[in-house]
DNA sequence: TTGCATCCGGTACCCGAGTACAGGCTTACC
DNA sequence: GGTAAGCCTGTACTCGGGTACCGGATGCAA
């Protein structure tokens, strides 16, 4: 019974691994991004070494346009399928989650694919507007002279309100 | 002078067209997105048409990442430079903006390819889980079993904070 | 056991991008 | 000239995603 300090990562370290802030650790457990870890006899946390990936995983993902409420939707999806190993009897009080995996992510796929379309179509207006010495944005925008796509984009746009 | 009702569209009508709020448009003259426009004698906005196609231009480029100032900028960019025809003696109180037009479009053009790189990982990422039947994020990410490629994204995340 | 770094909870604040609302004036048309 | 729809300014609020600060408690090593 060596007392052995407490193991695990305490919220600083994961913090500066993960390369966020202390607080939005709090903040991610508040917004049940992030499960409550351990504590040590004092209140203090301790993380698990994977916190930091998911951490990371979080990051990664909403820095992709993800809102906090979709990350942690992705994350759930899987999750509470981990809950126990082969629990193949599901009990019908939750819905939602386990049916649309696949169809969440693929919903998602859409959207990514929406977007990489949308940044394609700019891609190719900045290019053009570069090698063609386009000086001004607006003005080729507005008029048909130099017909960079940015029409298109603003009707693109539309539609996806509309949508 | 036969007492014509003022010419140009009202903010209402601007706002309708473009498929934003009028509130919008005064925040974006606010924010010196949208030029001060002409007013009534009763202090109504009147817009020229091409408005319209501004705040589309604007939204378009908004709905792409770029954040409000930067959307500014890129408008500002050309468009001093358009504010008289063919006026080429270049007075020399303007360092900025004019020079590195091109600079700034690239950088866009860098920023946007990022942009578009990182949803391309994340679109595979979103594709393998779901051929593979993967239904957990995290786990996947977490584990090294099913390799997806989630950790080099959030790599990819961490290169990205520090540059 | 003392000292210092670290962490605790709670609350309050920040920013960006709008949106809402109140109370009053204009426009347009009959 | 009356009246409804539309627009005006100003202020305040929302929402997402954090951040900052406070006074107090803990961890740990010397």
């Amino acid at each position: 019974m060596t007392a052995q300090p407490y193991v695990g990562l305490r919220s600083g370290q994961v913090a500066e691994a993960a390369g966020v802030n202390m607080q939005t650790l709090r903040y991610y457990e508040r917004r049940g991004l992030l499960a409550e870890p351990q504590r040590t006899l004092g209140g203090h946390r301790l993380y698990p070494p994977e916190a930091v990936t998911l951490v990371r995983v979080i990051k990664a993902a909403q820095s992709l346009g993800f809102s906090l409420d979709e990350v942690a939707e992705l994350l759930k999806a899987g999750h509470h399928h981990t809950d126990g190993p082969h629990q193949a009897h599901h009990r019908p009080g939750r819905q939602h989650s386990d049916v649309d995996l696949h169809q969440r992510a693929q919903v998602k796929l859409a959207e990514v694919q929406a977007k990489i379309a949308d940044l394609t179509v700019i891609a190719n207006t900045l290019r053009a507007a570069i090698t063609a010495g386009c000086d001004d944005l607006i003005a080729c925008a507005a008029t048909p002279n130099c017909p960079l796509p940015f029409a298109d984009l603003a009707d693109a746009n539309l539609r996806d309100q509309s949508a």
